[in-house]
RNA sequence: GGGCGAGUAGCUCAGUUGGUUAGAGCGCCUGCCUUACACGCAGGAUGUCGGGGGUUCGAGUCCCUCCUCGCCCACCA
């Protein structure tokens, strides 16, 4: 093939669009995403396991930024594990997302005009099974447009046959084990979902509301005397069954046992003493609600009150369980909200209503539709927590599971440490149905793995609980039932669990990841992952979180189709520190992105230039150079590659504990994504596009052996410069990979994807000095172009410079082209300067550079500048010598800081001498 | 109310255990279409490292305090 035609394939502009889909194809053909149970070395065979579970998204979700940040990070550690040599796991999924899913239908049917329950169970379950059938898992898709390479064959779903049966297991085990119960207490209630809510889906607000003191007229009193009570949910009053005050509260201690009149329901409720009540809070009495509240709850309890229940689980007020007629008639059906306005204006009537006080205070609202909740008596299945979060404790405690950023694990601690028992149970259609009968006959209970017909001991029929379980209580198994379990000698179960790292948002700490790790123990006996990584959230340029319905989100899927799921990728990888937010401008995409895009360009062009110059005839094996045909910017570029691998491998640190624990110096190290992919870049870029590179181009060009030798190194240091990016940036490094004129090998590999990962290799000692000597090349280039740009000499301008240099004058000679030829300019080494008036620079070494500015340049400008120059190091010295003068410097500091000082303050006395010399003769004194 | 985190260049952020003249990207200024790349090249400017105090020979880094943001948790009606 050509070399022109080969640039017909990689045209001048880099074209993600065309590429990626492609690329992606070949590796799905080739099955390298594929893990296989038999290579596990659990499973006998010579691999180390290396498994993501990727968070399963809701099945009805569409991509946002948020997932292509999680799985952006997903993806590179399971890509560099690959070429690491690990049969690598990536399990990804999806969340049939209870309640979200069926808001979703639920408001398909408002548009329709119809509720749920025109449907029925049976066909609204039909119906969102449909829906997910047409629609569902379509983030699945889009994830492969940025590159994921997760195992698709392995996509699992909550709600699948084989999830299902998992989510069974694990009640009824855990029901046997006495661990899930029925209670009857005050839960968190959403009247617009109808269903029960966890602790966790009940999330808190601050809010501005008012504390209303409302005056309850004691029974038998003289003066219409009354108690006060404040409450900031009036409209709950009707169900109130009790004063309370604190037994030692010398205001009201006489009172209890008396009565009161509960205005409205204009009912006769008691004053009873409890602890709970506070005395300095509001009026130092509390009405009691036990249905309405948890604390009144157990006030009721404790003084064995009844318990009536005022309000519909719609929200609006009614004469529930125990209620008799407590609600008037004039405020049935009515919403709780217009409710306690009317309370309120009722009681200003009757003049009951003492004053309103604004008060700020939490409210908790639905995590799924931001309704206010309502604590509401009712009964529901629970999972008891304490005994399922010790393991879980002990685990972080002593280093079995890492969370990073390190004070997340804090959060995690207290969390566990105050936990409390899980409501599980939902009043929704769509979910994993709780698996409990109920017999008619002889109101047995019956927990059963498998469907039951029959009351098993009467035979009387059954029927089943009605409510499904918490989406939670399905995807806290993912790690298990993704592989397998409840099927103990499942072949996965044992090739890939425990699984390796998990990679989510902070946000689901609780709801999830700490769930997993107890399922972890309760069901496996073992500690899902080692690893928890929690990155930040993706906000606007606000610091707004970025969300479709605030309007302020950017779609990943235009990034790609803009600039590339490699720019996507390296944008957000190099931009985002450990546990940091990602900020983003959603009105500016080429900005927000270019820094990928940027990058993506210059690998490119890079790659562009390897086959121009290079060629295509394969290069020889850098194995075979010798040191002699090794120069100093060869051995130069490969002790940066070899440094750059060793950056990186730092970046990314350990992968798994040794023996199953943390050692302190690894636990909160590594998956520094963002320094791995700024040490990749300062290498590609500043090291081998802006001087390696160069420096081939002459030797290249003159066909002979050096030639050879320069093409075997430039392909070889952009070869693992590939290796090392490509976890970031799979698409872009393949591309280029795959024309790469390598050495000829036997077994080379078909795909970067899977090619090995580098591995650095002993300096020689030709490379350690080769950094410090290119260095001062470089230094004289940068001095050269310096002087162009300070005076103002144009590019096209020639310009003699002399380098004169003592310790290194050999160096210099040998490299007077390359420096010339790099700075634009004709370099002698040795002698003196042409001509009165030159700029000089001193390089680190000692040695200068001169450029004689007779005809380009007007000297007095020279002067001033070297004057300015000398009175900048003159001040630089001067607070030197200050300390190496200060005994306390020269005898506490190490010895070495102390020693490194002393050189300095010599060197620079040297250079204010020189400079002050050279002021002396330009200037004239 | 309790806990945690952040405040470093115009913007977004790096700055490992205290140690050369505090860095990167984007933006900005100057000059360049130098045959891989103008999504580029070369050169450059910009920081009382939130304020104050302390420890130390030495503090962006450790301690105290104050200010400003943010997050998590929480049954004070």
């Amino acid at each position: 093939m050509s070399t022109t035609q080969e640039l017909h394939e990689l045209p001048a502009q880099y074209n993600p669009g065309q590429t990626e889909r492609a690329i992606y194809e070949r590796w799905i053909e080739a099955g390298i995403f594929s893990a296989d149970e038999k290579r596990s070395r659990r499973n006998g065979g010579d691999r180390e396991p290396f498994v993501i579970i990727m968070p399963p998204p809701n099945v009805t979700a569409a991509l946002h930024m948020g997932h292509g940040l999680n799985n952006a990070v997903q993806d590179v550690i399971v890509r560099w594990r690959r070429m690491i040599g690990d049969e690598t796991l990536w399990q990804p999924g999806t969340d049939h997302a209870g309640i979200a899913t069926q808001n979703i239908i639920e408001k398909e049917l408002a548009r329709e005009g119809k509720t749920k329950f025109d449907l029925g169970r049976e066909a609204f379950v039909e119906r969102t099974e449909a829906f997910v059938e047409e629609t569902g898992g379509e983030i699945l898709r889009q994830l492969r447009a940025i590159g994921c390479s997760a195992d698709w064959n392995r996509t699992a779903y909550t709600l699948s046959p084989e999830l299902s049966a998992a989510v069974r297991e694990a009640f009824v085990q855990l029901h046997e084990r006495g661990l899930i119960y029925r209670g009857h207490r005050v839960i968190h209630w959403c009247p617009r979902c109808m269903t029960a809510l966890s602790d966790e889906e009940a999330q808190h607000g601050e809010e501005m509301g008012n504390l209303y003191h409302i005056a309850y007229p004691i029974v038998g009193a003289k003066d219409n005397a009354a108690l006060t009570v404040a409450t900031t949910r009036p409209e709950t009053m009707l169900g109130d069954v009790a004063l309370a005050v604190h037994p030692n509260d010398e205001r009201y201690n006489k009172l209890i046992g008396k009565s009161v009149v509960l205005p409205i329901a204009n009912i006769q409720i008691p004053i009873v003493a409890d602890e709970y009540v506070d005395p300095e809070f509001g009026t130092g009495v509390v009405k009691i609600t036990p249905a309405h509240d948890p604390n009144d709850f157990e006030v009721g309890l404790r003084h064995r009150l009844p318990m009536p229940v005022i309000m519909a689980p719609n929200g609006t007020m009614e004469n529930g369980v125990d209620a008799a007629d407590r609600v008037p008639p004039q405020l049935i059906g009515i919403d709780r909200f217009e409710a306690r306005e009317r309370i309120i204006r009722s009681l200003e009537k009757s003049k009951l209503l003492v004053k309103v006080v604004p008060h700020q205070h939490a409210v908790r609202h639905c995590y799924r539709c931001d309704t206010v909740v309502e604590p509401r008596l009712s009964d529901q299945w629970f999972v008891k927590m304490q005994p399922l979060a010790k393991p879980a404790l002990e685990a972080v405690r002593d280093g079995t599971i890492r969370i990073l950023p390190e004070r997340w694990e804090a959060v995690y601690i207290n969390w566990l440490e105050n936990i409390r028992d899980w409501n599980i149970s939902r009043q929704l259609w769509w979910g994993h149905r709780i698996p409990v009968w109920y017999c008619d006959k002889c109101d047995r209970q019956i927990v059963s793995r498998t469907d039951v017909a029959a009351c098993d001991k009467c035979g009387g029929s059954v029927r089943q609980d009605e409510d499904v379980l918490d989406t939670w209580f399905s995807s806290w198994l993912f790690p298990i039932s993704t592989l397998g379990w409840p099927d103990k000698s499942s072949a996965a179960l044992a090739a890939f669990y425990p699984t390796d790292d998990l990679i989510t948002a902070p946000e689901i700490l609780f709801f999830w990841v700490s769930r997993m790790i107890m399922a972890g123990y309760a069901f496996m006996d073992a500690a899902p992952f080692h690893t928890v990584y929690l990155h930040g959230t993706v906000r606007d340029t606000n610091h707004v979180k970025m969300s479709k319905s605030l309007g302020n989100g950017i779609d990943p899927l235009d990034v790609v189709e803009k600039y590339g799921a490699d720019a996507l990728r390296y944008t957000v990888i190099a931009g985002m520190g450990m546990g940091a937010d990602l900020v983003l401008d959603h009105r500016d995409l080429e900005r927000s992105f270019a820094p990928g895009r940027n990058f993506a360009t210059k690998l490119w062009n890079i790659g562009r230039f390897l086959l121009v110059n290079v060629g295509t005839t394969p290069v020889r094996s850098v194995d075979e150079l010798t040191d002699s045909e090794l120069t100093l910017t060869d051995n130069w570029i490969l002790a940066r590659l070899n440094a750059t691998i060793v950056e990186a491998d730092m970046a990314l640190g350990t992968a798994r504990p040794d023996k199953g624990k943390w050692r302190p110096e690894e636990r909160f190290s590594g998956l520094r994504l963002s320094e791995y992919a700024e040490a990749a870049r300062r290498f590609v870029w500043d090291d081998v596009a802006d001087w390696y590179l160069e420096t081939t181009k002459g030797r290249i060009g003159t066909p002979g052996n050096d030639s050879e030798v320069a093409r075997a190194v430039l392909t070889h240091v952009f070869d693992y410069a590939l290796r090392i990016l490509h976890p970031i940036m799979p698409f872009i490094t393949e591309t280029l990979w795959q024309r790469l004129p390598s050495p000829l090998a036997a077994n080379r590999c078909e795909f970067l994807a899977i090619a090995p990962w580098p591995i650095p290799h002993p300096a020689s000692s030709d490379e350690r000095d080769a950094v410090s000597r290119f260095d001062l090349v470089r230094q004289a280039v940068s001095a050269v172009r310096k002087i162009r740009s300070d005076y103002a000499i144009p590019p096209g301008k020639s310009m003699d410079v002399v380098i004169q240099s003592r310790l290194n004058a050999p160096l210099f000679s040998e490299h007077a082209p390359l420096v010339g030829r790099l700075s634009r300019s004709t370099v002698n080494v040795g002698g003196e300067p042409a001509g009165a008036g030159a700029a000089h620079s001193v390089l680190s070494d000692g040695s200068e550079v001169i450029v004689p500015l007779g005809g380009l340049v007007d000297l007095t400008k020279e002067c001033g500048k070297l004057q300015t120059e000398l009175k900048q190091l003159e001040g630089q010295l001067a607070s030197l010598s200050k300390r190496l003068q200060n005994e306390g410097f020269t005898s506490r500091a190490p010895a070495a800081v102390v020693e490194a000082e002393r050189k300095k303050e010599e060197e620079w006395t040297k250079r204010r001498e020189q400079l002050s010399e050279k002021v002396k003769a330009l200037c004239g004194g």
